[in-house]
DNA sequence: ATTTTCCCCTGCCGGC
DNA sequence: TGCCGGCAGGGGAAAA
C-alpha cells in the first residue's frame, strides 16, 4: 500500500503528535506483527520511553526513543497507523497493536492483510546506515539522488527498468504507483533494459521520479483503496494520477488508450503512444 | 550474481 | 446465489 509519499505523510503527522510524549501501555493484538522478537519483550521495552523524533527511510518509519534502538514500522500492503487523541474508535478493524501515549491518545497499527511489521532495530548499532546497507538504497528526494547517480544505478543492467525502480536496495521508497507515474512522465517504457536509457532519458526519468514523489507528498499520498493517513483521511493524489489504474482511458498527453500489462510480476500501466517499447 | 517465482495474508470483484 | 480464480500501494526467501 504505502509508498514513500504515503509514509512521509504519516511521518509528518506522527512527528507532530508523538515527539516529546512518553509511551505507556503497548498492546500487541496480533503476534505476527512483531515476529520474530518476543511480543512481551517488545512491549515491555517500549514502555516508559520518550519519543525524540519520527523519521523515514524508504518506506520504513522510524521512531527514535530516548534510550535504546529506534522502533521500526513497515506498513507493507495494507497497514495503517491511526492516531486517536482520546480512546481509539472501536469500529476500527484489523487492529494489530495499540500504543498508549502519556497524557492521552493512542496510536493504532491496523493491517488487513497482516503483512506489516514492527520491531526494534538491533542494539548498539555503531552506524544505522550499516543496517540499511544492501537493503535500502538512495533516497530519491535526497541530495544524493542526482541524474548522474541514477545513471550509475542503471548502467550495465540488462533487466527492465521498472523492476529496478521497484528494487528498494537500489532506490528507496518507489512502489508500483509511482514507478508507473514516473516512467510515464519520462516517456520511458517499463520494459526498456535499464542500461539502455540514453543520457536524456535518464535525465527525464530522474526529474520525473522527484517530481511525481514531491507532488504525491504535497497531495497527502494516494488513496486508491486502503491507504489512510494518521487521521484516517484519504489522500488526494489518486485524483492526480496520469496513467496508473487508467486502463482503457485516454492518455492525458496524447489521447492513445492506456493499456495494462504485467512487468516483473506487477500490474503495469502505460501509454503505448508515449512510451515506445524496447526495440 | 542477478533475475524470476513463490509465498506470506485477507478481502473484493468478475466470471461461470 | 455461490463458488473459484485472479488480483491488490510490499518484500523476503527460495529457486533458476
Amino acid at each position: 500500500m504505502p509508498e514513500l509519499p504515503e509514509v512521509e505523510t504519516i511521518r509528518g503527522q506522527l512527528e507532530e503528535r508523538l515527539v516529546g510524549r512518553v509511551i505507556g501501555r503497548v498492546a500487541v493484538d496480533d503476534a505476527l506483527l512483531v515476529a520474530p522478537a518476543a511480543v512481551t519483550a517488545f512491549a515491555r521495552g517500549l514502555r516508559g520511553r520518550t519519543v525524540t523524533a519520527v523519521r523515514r527511510r524508504g518506506k520504513y518509519l522510524l521512531v527514535d526513543l530516548d534510550a535504546g534502538p529506534p522502533l521500526a514500522l513497515h506498513l507493507r500492503m495494507t497497514g495503517r497507523l491511526l492516531w486517536f487523541p482520546g480512546r481509539p474508535d472501536p469500529d476500527v478493524t484489523h487492529v494489530r497493536a495499540r500504543f498508549d501515549l502519556g497524557g492521552g491518545g493512542t496510536l493504532v497499527f491496523a493491517d488487513m492483510r497482516r503483512f506489516g511489521r514492527a520491531w526494534r532495530l538491533p542494539e548498539g548499532l555503531p552506524d544505522e546506515e550499516a543496517y540499511w546497507a544492501g537493503r535500502v538504497g538512495v533516497e530519491p528526494l535526497g541530495d544524493g539522488f542526482t541524474a548522474a547517480a541514477l545513471g550509475g544505478l542503471l548502467a550495465g543492467r540488462r533487466g527492465p527498468v521498472k523492476p529496478l525502480l521497484l528494487n528498494q536496495a537500489v532506490v528507496a521508497g518507489i512502489g508500483n504507483i509511482y514507478a508507473d507515474e514516473a516512467l510515464f512522465q519520462a516517456r520511458v517504457h517499463p520494459l526498456r533494459p535499464a542500461g539502455s536509457l540514453d543520457r536524456d532519458e535518464v535525465r527525464r526519468l530522474h526529474r520525473a521520479i522527484r517530481d511525481r514523489l514531491r507532488a504525491a507528498v504535497a497531495a497527502g499520498g494516494s488513496s486508491i483503496d486502503r491507504y489512510r493517513d494518521a487521521n484516517g483521511d484519504r489522500g488526494g493524489m489518486q485524483d492526480l494520477l496520469r496513467v496508473h489504474r487508467r486502463e482503457g482511458r485516454p492518455c492525458v498527453r496524447c489521447g492513445a488508450t492506456v493499456v495494462k500489462t504485467r512487468v516483473g510480476g506487477r500490474g503495469t500501466y502505460l501509454c503505448p503512444g508515449c512510451q515506445a517499447p524496447p526495440a
